[in-house]
DNA sequence: GTGAATCACTACAGTGACTGCACTCAACGG
DNA sequence: CCGTTGAGTGCAGTCACTGTAGTGATTCAC
């Protein structure tokens, strides 16, 4: 069960494979000037499979995303004696940008995301497609940890405050041209702004 | 100037009757059911008009959403004297709210946009997209109304919280069945929430 | 070890959103 | 009344994405 065979590995190279492809040409040349069979073709495999790994194109420059919103789930199931609310949410977005940072912001690949997400109205949609649907989850989640002291308008607004600020403070910063460690930073100062106010 | 002579008039006439053929037809056979090429033959004009006055297929849907965040960006640039962010906020939200209600909520439109949106990725990422756009205008707004009183970072927490609450208040109660008049006192208490958490 | 089942991958044909281009014709303005 | 403008059309083309029917390598049962 736990590793994974000669098949499953075949699998994951040509995924990954087809990211590293589809993340170069990018780069290159811009998000709608590279059609899915010129990553295929990249990636020396054919058009087809592109679209057994990812549901649409966009879905290969946001591979990862899911993996983050489990970190954040995870913190709050696993809830810690006495802690507060706003402790939790703090340390739930803490271990999202700590795994950013590592997976994304040093790579510089937030900063391409971001870069292409801007002129691609498109891509632009699904990232925040992505990005409410994780919202949507950690609302529900801290509902469940919380349930008699919040309601869910409540948790709503706290969640979206959160994630608008950091989102707002990322967002900002990349466009400055800051480097992954200033990028970071700058989340971090949002989460502690937002959870200050409300404490 | 204020008058739109006879060829602006056919022409917001076709468009009219786009989206009147596009949400008929939506409602009836669901929104990947039904081709652009429908659309435009049932309101009698070519496929090719279609992408004259509208963008994308979904964009049909979202067509007046423009209009509501002219509201709010207006009550904002009208800054009443003495008046604080958190009260103008709220008045920014109720104008939003109110015109929504008269359009869309009263005709059912809202729902089935909520329908749509819930069983079509593509629809609710544009859907997001068109709402996040508008939350980064009105922090844009509000950051220029009260520059040296709030950062950035804190109006898009504040605008974020909004936008959050009254979002999943108003997706709560249409999935509840609530009625229109139901729905928009539930935007209206989350608008409250808000306001009266961060006073 | 061998045969059967599984599964990643492929080739091909098709649908449908969306675009560029060349054109028509009604509405507008002088 | 005539030149200009601009909404609408027809057509050919690109590209994302899907259904289907395969092929061949890994995996598993025996």
């Amino acid at each position: 069960m736990e590793n994974p065979g000669l098949r499953e590995r075949k699998k994951q190279r040509t995924r990954q494979a087809l990211i590293e492809a589809a993340v170069r040409l990018f780069g290159e040349q811009g998000y709608d000037h590279v059609t899915v069979a010129e990553i295929a073709d990249a990636a020396q495999v054919s058009p087809r499979t592109f679209f057994l790994h990812f549901q649409t194109k966009e879905d290969v420059l946001l591979a990862d995303a899911d993996v983050r919103v489990d970190l954040a789930l995870r913190v709050v199931g696993e809830r810690r004696a006495g802690e507060t609310l706003s402790e939790m949410l703090v340390r739930a977005m803490d271990e999202m940008i700590v795994n950013a940072w590592d997976r994304e912001l040093s790579s510089g690949l937030a900063a391409l995301r971001a870069r292409l997400a801007a002129s691609t109205p498109a891509l632009q949609a699904r990232l925040l497609q992505r990005y409410l649907t994780a919202q949507a989850e950690l609302v529900r989640a801290l509902h469940r940890a919380f349930p008699d002291v919040l309601d869910l308008a409540t948790v709503s607004a706290l969640v979206g405050a959160m994630v608008g600020a950091v989102g707002a403070a990322a967002l900002a910063a990349l466009e400055r041209g800051d480097g992954p460690d200033e990028v970071r930073d700058a989340m971090r100062r949002a989460v502690a702004l937002v959870a200050r106010s409300v404490a």
